[in-house]
DNA sequence: ACTTTTCTACGAAAATCTTCGTATCATTAC
DNA sequence: GTAATGATACGAAGATTTTCGTAGAAAAGT
């Protein structure tokens, strides 16, 4: 009855991600390129990993073309919001303001950021009554 | 001559560290006492995984009473900041304000949160300069 | 047609993480 | 001193992740 739950992506998974983030639907092949900027990886390796991400729920693929195309099947925000979810809640008890203060200590942001954050609170302080 | 680097915890290792954090310095049985709800693990199991985490850094071990008593390496801080990095190359290109912003999207914070962050920015603002 | 190239499929090995059973050693209780 | 208890050490199995070699199917080139 459980349809599936998608599993959380490990890091490999998630430099494959990136690039289907990045360039849309790819073929084993564009990914693989993609990635060869260091990781040098095997382009069987690269296409097993991508078959086993479409068989956990990660990737959907399009088999209708000879060189099957892969996709996303999470958008970013959104397994990015699980990740920040999951790290929250093993890493800092659920507090929200405990990790913003981290990333904001351990990364200098750009008074750009600083000011796109602090838009933020305002909006989210706005809607909070 | 690369002294250790220590690598990122796993999730069962961050459970451990947790206990570590909150106790204190433990022997294997508090912590797997401490561990008991829920997690269902062996005490062997916990006490394998304290022994491996003393081999990789993770964990410092005093052996001068019977009953070996263990405590974490880094500071919960230093390694909330580890794993923040960590998420905010793999996850966000680098980008901080990105993460605040899912991570405050994802989770409301109360208004106290949200003031203890207009607070931090502020700060920063200030010394930017 | 047939040879070369370009894919996927499959299986299996290596590496890491997690689990626990068994052995052994030290301490305490009798 | 011997038995019972409480701890660590060790080894090994299971699970998952990562890696890649080889085989075979499909397409393209000649």
């Amino acid at each position: 009855m459980t349809p599936k739950p998608i599993p959380r992506p490990t890091d490999t998974e998630l430099e494959i991600l990136n690039v289907l983030w990045l360039n849309g639907a790819s073929t084993v092949k564009q990914v693989h390129e993609a990635l060869s900027g260091g990781s040098q990886r095997g382009y069987t390796t690269v296409l097993k990993l991508m078959q086993i991400m479409s068989e956990k729920g990660l990737l959907e693929r399009d088999e209708r073309t000879r060189a099957h195309i892969y996709s996303a099947h999470c958008d970013e925000e959104h397994t990015q919001r699980q990740l920040m979810g999951d790290l929250l809640d093993r890493a800092f008890s659920g507090s929200a303001s405990k990790l913003v203060m981290q990333a904001l200590a351990s990364r200098e942001a750009s008074d750009e950021e600083l000011a796109e954050i602090r838009q933020l609170l305002n909006e989210l302080e706005g809607e909070s009554q």
